[in-house]
DNA sequence: ACAGATCATAAAATCGTTTGGGATCCTGCT
DNA sequence: AGCAGGATCCCAAACGATTTTATGATCTGT
């Protein structure tokens, strides 16, 4: 039982061939007979060769490394855009190799650095919520190595990008909430440096424009939006005087969006009765609670396809070539009981 | 502005030393005088030098990656499982290749051989579950790879495992709600060829023994767990003659448990006025359903850790002479509203 | 029978790093 | 003066695959 691995001049040894016509064998080289290809393929299985991809890639310089750094994998929505990254770039012939910032920008930087170690050819990034600047992707660039941004991101001009329209999808939420009959829609912003959050707050107020309505700023919090800071929101929010309390509320997150719920509940209040709903992301548990939340689809498995496709592309194209891309992908609102009133009032 | 990468030979040049002493000067060996070290050091941040880890790793034999293949990333448990797995690994200094095999054996044979190919240096497998023989992992153990499964398996001997004691978790699971009352406890049962989902059928049978009952073939549902079949499940229960109906539900998957909640409600019935319910996992929205959901925790990121600890254990032994190990977690029920009445009677 | 084309394979260089075995130069001791 | 031995550094051979450039053998047509 042969611990070793073979190599191709093992096989070359074996069948009295050079590690040459081994490779090319292997690679159903054209000058190869086809007698020979077989012997070599035969070999190959017995002696249960696979390639050596470090000493490949060493030589033809390509690793089949697609990097991927996100903040965290837990919940639906960069597990789901993993797993289109994963689908399209394994068809594409690439590995993909995954790393998480746990948000925190300090360990993004060290994860740049392991997958420029690891020889990737190329990076999808959703940027952690930690982080303010960008200068350590610069190195990325200085290599050559295609860099696409995804979903979460800061500059607004030169990169690549695949992001959805959370200013539209901010806006048919918010205008759904308003057509049901709310006036004082509230909103949970989440860190406005990130784009998303950002364009989700902007979506959210012109909306309340279209109504004819004018923001107060006591209705919107803005935080981490998890799941501990939309039940605080939510308390704030209470704790103001009656005729100034929300009828609605739009949360950047689904998360915030379930702690609010929670906090309504210990509250005696009912949804949709007492105020309307809507959240972000549609997470899985969005169909779960009761009643079950209005939310913003996010196009997650379309995203990470997308951003291969991009990085294909920019591959194709050669990075210095290429014309900077943004990919908007288009929301989709999925309405939910959390949103519904029976009567559909008009807009004003 | 060099698109290229500086080798440890453009250093060398650069500062008319060989490239043995760039070398041993990036790694602090001790021959190398400070001063020298201090060049070296910063000339290769000057010229961004990063170390290319496929010769690195086509040289010493070592690639520092550790592969992981998984089912899928979705739903909480396997995304806090890789997690756990990430951290241990990155602080090991090694870098982790994730694979999904989308519960697909096909795939997962496909999986394994990219993963040999990328010169993993060990690799962390669930199976998928369609998966009825490993005969595909046996090129890893011929290419002494040292292989751990966690979670979901076949065999139960002679194999290095990281496994949640499933059935002491199921026991206890049903064991509670049998406390709360219940005497026609039902439970919906996962593929029998995986350890996990034979083992907690067998918790559940071993509870309603201690408590003197009898299982009813009527009361067992087997299917994939998923939220539909658990809808299909309950739908099949609620059929049933009135008394023969149950009073209680252990399933062995949070999503099936939903399924089943959501059909109870359209029914009209009332949890856990009706029906007691528990489940397994701990997945996220057991806490945001109404009433919440007892279900069994599985200690994910401990299992990814322990995971990576008995790979090094291997690692470090020699993988021919280790003696395969089993690491079996404690589970840890968490008794929410949906199995908890007021009276708490008393085992018959 | 021979130039020239065609086919099948071989030799050798190469990718960037690591590493065992020297080589060189000093320092200090006898 | 001679020499051991430490301190520094260099040489060259790997690692396993790919690829450019050769090489030998077999045809083809005139």
């Amino acid at each position: 039982m042969q611990n070793n691995r073979a190599s191709i001049a093992d096989l070359a040894k074996a069948l009295s061939l050079s590690p040459s016509t081994i490779s090319r064998a292997l690679h159903d080289h054209p000058a190869i007979s086809a007698a020979t290809k077989n012997r070599v393929q035969q070999l190959a299985q017995a002696l249960n060769y696979h390639p050596n991809h470090l000493a490949a890639g060493l030589r033809t310089g390509r690793s089949n490394l697609l990097g991927v750094l996100v903040p965290h994998i837990e919940g639906t929505f960069f597990a789901s855009v993993v797993h289109g990254i994963e689908t399209v770039a394994t068809r594409a012939g690439f590995k993909v190799m995954i790393c998480q910032s746990n948000e925190d920008v300090a360990h993004e930087k060290r994860n740049i650095d392991t997958l420029i170690n690891a020889q990737v050819e190329g990076i999808l990034v959703s940027l952690s919520r930690t982080t303010y600047d960008t200068r350590h992707f610069e190195k990325v660039h200085q290599r050559g190595i295609p860099l696409v941004y995804f979903d979460r991101m800061l500059e607004t001009i030169g990169v690549n990008a695949v992001v959805l329209d959370d200013y539209q999808g901010a806006y048919q939420a918010t205008t759904q909430l308003l057509e049901q009959g709310g006036r004082r829609i509230a909103h949970f912003a989440g860190p406005q440096h990130l784009n998303i959050y950002r364009n989700r707050r902007l979506g959210y107020l012109a909306a309340l424009r279209t109504y004819g309505l004018v923001d107060e700023e006591a209705l919107v919090i803005t935080s981490d939006v998890t799941l501990a800071d939309g039940a605080a929101g939510m308390a704030q929010l209470l704790a103001l005087p009656v005729a100034q309390r929300p009828d609605g509320l739009f949360s950047a997150s689904d998360f915030a969006l379930v702690g609010a719920l929670q906090a309504l509940k210990a509250q005696g209040l009912r949804v949709p009765h007492d105020i309307l709903l809507a959240g972000f992301s549609n997470e899985i548990f969005t169909s779960f609670t009761e009643p079950r939340l209005t939310s913003v689809d996010q196009r997650c498995e379309q995203m990470g396809q997308e951003a291969v496709g991009l990085f294909l592309e920019i591959r194709e194209a050669g990075v210095t070539n290429f014309q900077a891309r943004r990919i908007v992908l288009p929301p989709h609102l999925l309405v939910r009981e959390s949103s519904t009133r029976q009567r559909s009032p008009q807009p004003s």
